[in-house]
DNA sequence: AGGAGAATAGAA
DNA sequence: TCTATTCTCCTG
């Protein structure tokens, strides 16, 4: 028997490195180890360098492990991770075969992750001092310095709360606390909150919902599906407050978009409660301020982008995601978890409702409530008096276009600006024109990073010709005055961009505002607040890309016109179709939110094309079965589970080479485990094969039973690590992709 | 990943 | 021959 006394305990540790393994150590001089240290963060060498790690464990150390080194210190005198949270993320790192150091170095906000310690959450108060108080009358009335004074005679006011009633009694402050008459003290978190304001009384749909909701004692998963200005915000903000009104926490996560100031303002108008917002705009050390705020408690909501799933909720009642279906809840690099998959995880281990909310819900999504395992609530009616956009199909074929625009649509934007309404019109392709063609000898202009060497991806033009852009790397260049092949000057910009329809409606309707919105004309957060606030309700253009598509109530938008989504229905991706659906969907839905009827007109080279077809007379619920239906037949996900590995280099062979290397490692694990129930398609080039200078290529992997494909990714990883072509190739595995790319 | 030592390829 | 990159190995 081996003797155990503590000291032969080592700590396990979580590093962050893309190695599967945890590393032990002894621990710092002090107390000897225990179970009490797990969840604690440690300073260690590691070769060369010192990287905070996370306890994973206390144990004896493994047989033939190599000599223990002593960790540094400890960085926290609790554990940070403990309980629920780390027992989900312990599940991420299996879910998504990822080392524990990696997930838990993307679930902690940066300061923790380097180390720094946990901040503080409390406000800041002032109040009187003793010579202060006696003071006072000195002081000149009516005076800065003396309502100041007033205010804190009767007790010390938050930093908050002087901001609501006196302005500059900052500077007041200051001068009084240059006497010694005042001064700064911490408090407990601000408990600062507006009086709740009563909200629309919901109707007998939205009232279900919320029943639905309330009702719940423990997990349990619930689709809000609602038609677009059905008003599921309010059902969110019925279901929080009455998680509130129990004493719990609730979590709100919306897309990386959906994140405005208004979103904000409604909330923390109505619950009553401090609303923290957790998004990629905050700094640092506020992220790690709001993480603190949420693990103490303090925290009672918070509405968050993607990586507010990772937020300790040691009281949570419930947890809300809205717009379920979009792309932005899926993490691309590094850990690339789904913020929606992981919220329903966490969830269940926490035993609280999650409330899954979208006009266009996932395939996804659909075929667990259709399986019973969500709980499918309708909100079938427009809230208020709004009645939903009557849609219709422009054919363009064989008509004179000016900028890509039929003379229906111009006509029609005239009449809807001359009623005194907004026009949106949208066209899902930013720059002056897709393409640059020399229109004597048919060259075109091509990123030199991107796509095969010998033909690259088109470059988009932009800037009204003069600059070109490649969307995928970013890389720049001057257009060429005359082609590089003919020395023509016959240079042509083919297609049209949001830039040039902007052209084109600025010359056209030159007395109303025509506001252009994509990425290029609206980089900052607030830039497209500030632009919806200086139209305010008076007729106008705008025109934009996916940016417009989500989120905004502009109650005067009577028409929208799609221009040019004919791209989308015949691309490769098996999501395409439902990208393309869920886009038009909350494209019309823009329209005529209000009291004004709304129109929406679809311009399209393919009116009969089935997607369209069935979108227009049967909506959303008529494509998502048809659609369900195709991926059932082709064992495509919800039905079969996906994974995909990816690899990419600088040279051009050794993601090829590892992956013709990796599908023999998974063949030979597939065959030994007695189950052929895995297919594996490729490797192939990726869709894209050479990007900003490196190529990629993939390795499609599906299965029909999960723990199949678990089984043998569990089996075959470790020797996919070893193989050599591995060093040769950066590479990394996607369960449940979104993006084949 | 990222740092270190080894290996290997251009400039003097 | 010497330095500048690229390659390979290793991390408790």
């Amino acid at each position: 028997m081996i003797a155990s006394s503590d000291a032969s305990l080592a700590l396990q540790v979580a590093l962050p490195v893309p190695l599967p393994q945890l590393f032990d150590y002894r621990a710092p001089a002090g107390a000897a180890p225990g179970p009490a240290d797990v969840g604690r963060r440690v300073l260690v060498p590691f070769g060369p360098r010192r990287l905070v790690g996370i306890v994973a464990a206390v144990g004896p150390t493994a047989a033939g492990a190599p000599a223990l080194r002593d960790a540094i210190e400890w960085l926290d005198a609790a554990p940070l991770l403990h309980g629920e949270l780390d027992r989900s993320l312990r599940w991420l790192a299996r879910y998504t075969h990822a080392p524990l150091g990696e997930v838990l170095a993307t679930a902690l906000p940066a300061t923790l992750r380097r180390g720094e310690p946990l901040p503080d959450t409390h406000a800041w108060a002032w109040r009187l001092t003793g010579p202060g108080g006696e003071a006072i009358g000195t002081l000149k009335s009516g005076g800065r310095p003396r309502r100041l004074a007033d205010l804190l005679q009767t007790a010390a006011r938050d930093e908050d709360t002087l901001d609501l009633l006196l302005d500059g009694w900052r500077t007041a402050a200051r001068t009084l606390a240059a006497r010694g008459l005042v001064e700064r003290v911490a408090v407990p978190a601000s408990q600062l909150a507006p009086v709740p304001q009563a909200g629309p009384a919901p109707n007998d749909e939205q009232r279900a919902a919320i029943d639905a909701v309330t009702t719940c004692t423990g997990f349990a998963s619930l689709l809000l599906d609602g038609v677009t200005g059905s008003g599921k915000t309010e059902v969110y903000l019925q279901a929080i407050a009455h998680c509130l009104a129990q004493g719990r926490q609730a979590l709100v996560l919306v897309p990386e978009i959906g994140l405005t100031p208004q979103t904000l303002a409604r909330f923390r108008a109505r619950l009553g409660v401090p609303v923290h917002a957790l998004h990629s705009g905050l700094a640092d050390g506020e992220r790690a301020r709001v993480w603190a705020a949420a693990m103490r408690g303090e925290a009672r909501v918070v509405v968050g982008t993607r990586s507010a799933v990772f937020l300790p909720l040691p009281q949570a009642g419930l947890i809300v995601v809205d717009e379920e279906h979009d792309g932005s809840y899926k993490q691309q690099d590094g850990i690339r978890y789904h913020a929606r998959d992981f919220a329903l995880v966490r969830g269940k281990a926490l035993d609280v409702p999650v409330l899954l909310g979208s006009a266009t819900p996932s395939l996804e999504s659909l075929q667990n409530a259709i399986a019973g395992r969500h709980l499918h609530l309708r909100l079938s009616q427009r809230a208020g008096n709004a009645r939903p956009p009557a849609v219709r199909v422009v054919d363009v074929r064989k008509r004179p276009l000016d900028a890509g625009l039929s003379p229906e649509l111009l006509t029609a934007i005239e009449r809807a600006l001359a009623d005194g309404g907004q026009v949106l019109v949208f066209r899902n392709r930013r720059g002056y024109a897709p393409v640059l063609l020399c229109h004597d000898c048919g060259w075109s202009a091509h990123c030199p990073r991107c796509s095969t060497p010998e033909r690259g991806h088109p470059m988009t033009v932009h800037a009204g010709g003069r600059r070109l852009q490649c969307h995928h790397c970013g890389y720049r260049a001057s257009a060429p005055p005359a082609c590089p092949d003919c020395a023509s000057l016959g240079l042509q910009p083919q297609g049209v961009g949001t830039e040039r329809i902007e052209e084109l409606l600025a010359a056209r309707f030159a007395d109303v505002p025509v506001l252009r919105i994509d990425r290029g004309s609206t980089r900052r957060r607030d830039a497209l607040e500030r632009l919806f606030a200086e139209l305010g309700a008076r007729p106008g253009i705008l025109i934009g890309t996916q940016m417009l598509a989500k989120g905004h109530d502009l109650a005067n938008l009577t028409l929208v016109c799609v221009v040019g989504v004919d791209e989308g229905l015949f691309s490769a991706d098996f999501r395409a179709g439902e990208k393309l659906a869920q886009l038009l969907i909350q494209v019309a839905g823009r329209a005529g939110r209000a009291d004004r009827p709304g129109q929406v007109l679809l311009q399209t080279h393919h009116p009969e094309h089935p997607l369209l077809q069935t979108l227009i007379h049967g909506g959303y619920h008529a494509f998502a079965a048809g659609e369900l239906e195709q991926r059932h037949a082709a064992g495509f996900p919800p039905f079969a589970p996906m994974a995909l590995l990816r690899a990419e280099s600088p040279h051009a062979d050794p993601p090829m080479a590892f992956l013709h290397a990796a599908r023999r490692v998974l063949h030979a694990t597939s065959a030994d485990s007695g189950s052929s129930m895995l297919q594996l398609d490729g490797p192939v080039a990726a869709p894209m094969p050479r990007r900003a200078g490196t190529y990629r290529a993939q390795l499609i992997l599906a299965a029909d039973q999960r723990p199949v494909l678990h089984g043998i990714l569990d089996a075959a990883l470790p020797a996919i690590h070893a193989l050599p072509e591995a060093r040769r190739a950066r590479w990394s595995l996607d369960v449940d992709p979104v993006d084949l790319y």
